[in-house]
DNA sequence: CTAAATTTCTCGACTGTCGAGAAAAAAATC
DNA sequence: GATTTTTTTCTCGACAGTCGAGAAATTTAG
């Protein structure tokens, strides 16, 4: 369903465009900002001051001028102009971040997770004590926090913050939103980590090449498998999505699988799944809820040596995977694919096995075998997936709901 | 990447919007309009004045006064504004429909497809001399011609209208744009057959749920197998996709699939497919070109007598469908699923099928089974939904490149 | 024939963007 | 040191869009 447009709204999208393109390309001057986004010097003029006046952009002091002529004055959102709480939720650990609105890390710690299987009250409790423990430290004000972003491996619901299924709560839902309610005021937002690395991943590709790119898939490897995907959308911004791909159906009344169903991907290509089927353990055992890497180490260690056995575990699991990717590709596009995730260090076992099993369907014979790269860093994209949405949709929030209120509420303030 | 807003395109916009308001709800006066778009009577009045300068739409001849009160003034699409050609392909025949601006149906004529298969050259030419022919029984001028809508089974390339593959032509690809292009000065596009069925699905399925529709995909049954997926926008319209369904992977080194490859879907629920099965044909066998319905009639009868064999052949097909509905179920949001074209007369032997292949996969058995509907009329759908998408994009069309230009020819034809 | 009802049209106010040129400010030049 | 050049920022008037209010048009009810 189209909607109405008005002028208002001319000037809201615009404003969001000016501060996008600073975020980008950090502190800007006048003349930059009109090059960039293409509006003429007069409405730059216009909306600068606007977000100046409402305390969301800042000039910043002014420094050696490097040319002739008047020198420029470049602007910069304001540090303090609101705050963000990043929470990436790993398997061992809960990592808290806090950064300022101009995207600077101000203070960071982990805390280690319970691994008691009770959990999900007592994890939710946990959570809100780190919160409260990170904003402490900081001495920031708690309405200074515009958003808190989480994430973690699993299947998250696509419009409310919450998290449907992980690998370590199981079907126990967590509604983050209520949650946190009576006691942040934040909007609150929860992602598929996997989908973070897509979306950094996404970005950094834009930067290099520009409105040529088009889509990319990224597949982390690790105890659980996990898959995201960006895809430019066809008006604006780029339109992100992680499916359950870790438990796709691979095959029909497979192996058991840690959610309980047979046949999943991750039955296959899982951690535990290579173990269990380097140790030649039946298919239905109920796999290990947890499986140290140096374990695998030592397989992957056999399986390069020669043996057989650990070496068919690994092209097991690089074949589960082949065929899901090239599943996937016959419900979309033709992208790349870029491979994360601790399990990439055993790329080259799984190699062979993923090309096969992407080689035996009619799209990939087809189109070709997708470009694949293997990218590390995992934990750096999700940090970075992280701040590219977060700050953007305060961006938004801010621009929409915010500019005449937070003007008002700033001459408030003065005036006090 | 966000781009520039200006008020120019706020008009563009909102005319537009007015345009689909009248094409949704037929003729319609100035208050209703201003009703139905949320716009105030003001802008109605300006940009109507502006379209029916340009003579986009007309105002309708006068109606008995029904209440009272000044009468109003319907609004309604000049028919003779210009002209749509929908052709559809299918299997045995081509269809060629003429269409007036106001979606109204003026003359229509199949002709039969030549089954040789050195055909793809041949085939253009015969689509050329279809669409020669309607225009000359028509006697409507070719510039008058603003949209040639062709649809096929197979896959479709996203931009270009190319058909990259298709069951008759295989990856003889097949690029309309160029074929018609010095002889036709038309916009072409090119759809796959069930984008199109999901496409009118979704369009009805809005039209009562309003804001409430998500999403749908239909899945078209015959001698192949298609699938269309809609998703409402996150911003503005439908969103839709035609994956290559029917020759996704259902099992590695299964069956021989006519494309080549082994282990499609297809191979399993084509109609083909299930033949091949009933006979007990070993599955490497190279498949029939093309069935007889009446040949497959005769194998669900038996299956309904109870007989083994034929009944397997129908499971296994429901099997084949229902896992790939999982893995797509797996990779997108939860969705009601419309089940279309000549293979529903099989859906009773194909549902258990089915509904057990959707039951294997982890996602489903979160979730819950999707909602399955059968619907008939595939052909009817077809036209919906080719008018339902060409009529939008002449409507964007015209607005965006046209109604500057469109007035002045105008002047110019009626000072001549 | 007049009043009421209903629809359409028009006018002035407001908010946007844009181009051009003025103003500002530092480096280069005489 | 005064002037010119160069570069950036700011400002002004023109133009395009939407909106609300009220005027104009036109029919029915009484």
């Amino acid at each position: 369903m189209l909607t109405k447009s008005s002028t208002e709204l001319v000037r809201q999208r615009n404003s969001v465009l000016v501060l996008s393109v600073l975020r980008r390309h950090g502190a800007l001057a006048h003349t930059e900002i009109s090059d960039f986004t293409r509006l003429s010097s007069a409405t730059i003029s216009a909306i600068t001051t606007e977000l100046e006046k409402a305390q969301i952009i800042e000039k910043s002091e002014q420094q050696p001028a490097s040319g002739r002529g008047r020198p420029r004055v470049l602007l910069r959102q304001r540090r303090d102009c609101g705050y963000l709480i990043v929470v990436i939720i790993s398997s061992d650990a809960v990592q808290y971040s806090l950064v300022d609105y101009a995207g600077k890390l101000i203070d960071r710690f982990s805390e280690e997770r319970s691994h008691d299987p009770a959990g999900a009250a007592r994890f939710v409790a946990a959570v809100r004590a780190g919160l409260s423990r990170i904003l402490d430290r900081s001495k920031i004000s708690q309405e200074k926090v515009l958003l808190i972003s989480i994430s973690s491996k699993g299947l998250v619901d696509s419009t409310e913050p919450v998290l449907v299924w992980s690998p370590i709560f199981g079907s126990d839902q967590i509604d983050f939103e209520s949650a946190l309610r009576p006691e942040w005021q934040a909007k609150v937002i929860l992602d598929n980590e996997t989908l973070l690395v897509a979306a950094a991943l996404g970005a950094r590709e834009e930067m290099v090449k520009g409105a040529d790119f088009r889509s990319l898939a990224a597949l982390s490897l690790g105890h659980s498998v996990g898959l995201g995907i960006v895809r430019r959308g066809n008006q604006a911004g780029q339109e992100i999505s992680a499916p359950n791909f870790g438990h796709m159906l691979h095959m029909a009344n497979g192996g058991l699988c840690r959610c309980g169903t047979r046949g999943c991907i991750e039955a296959y290509a899982g951690f535990y799944a290579i173990l269990r089927s380097a140790f030649e353990v039946p298919l239905d055992t109920i796999p290990a809820k947890f499986v140290p890497v140096a374990e695998l180490d030592k397989i992957a260690a056999k399986a390069r040596q020669g043996h057989r056995v650990p070496a068919f575990a690994f092209r097991q699991a690089g074949l589960a995977l082949g065929n899901g990717l090239s599943r996937m590709l016959s419900l979309t596009e033709r992208m790349p694919i870029a491979i994360t995730g601790p399990g990439t260090r055993y790329y080259d076992l799984l190699r062979q096995g993923i090309e096969e099993g992407l080689g035996q369907s009619h799209i990939v014979r087809m189109e070709g075998m997708p470009e694949i790269r293997v990218v590390a860093d995992e934990q750096i994209l999700v940090f970075e997936g992280h701040l590219n949405r977060a700050l953007s949709v305060i961006d938004e929030d801010i621009v929409l709901s915010g500019v005449q209120g937070i003007q008002a509420s700033a001459t408030i303030q003065e005036s006090g």
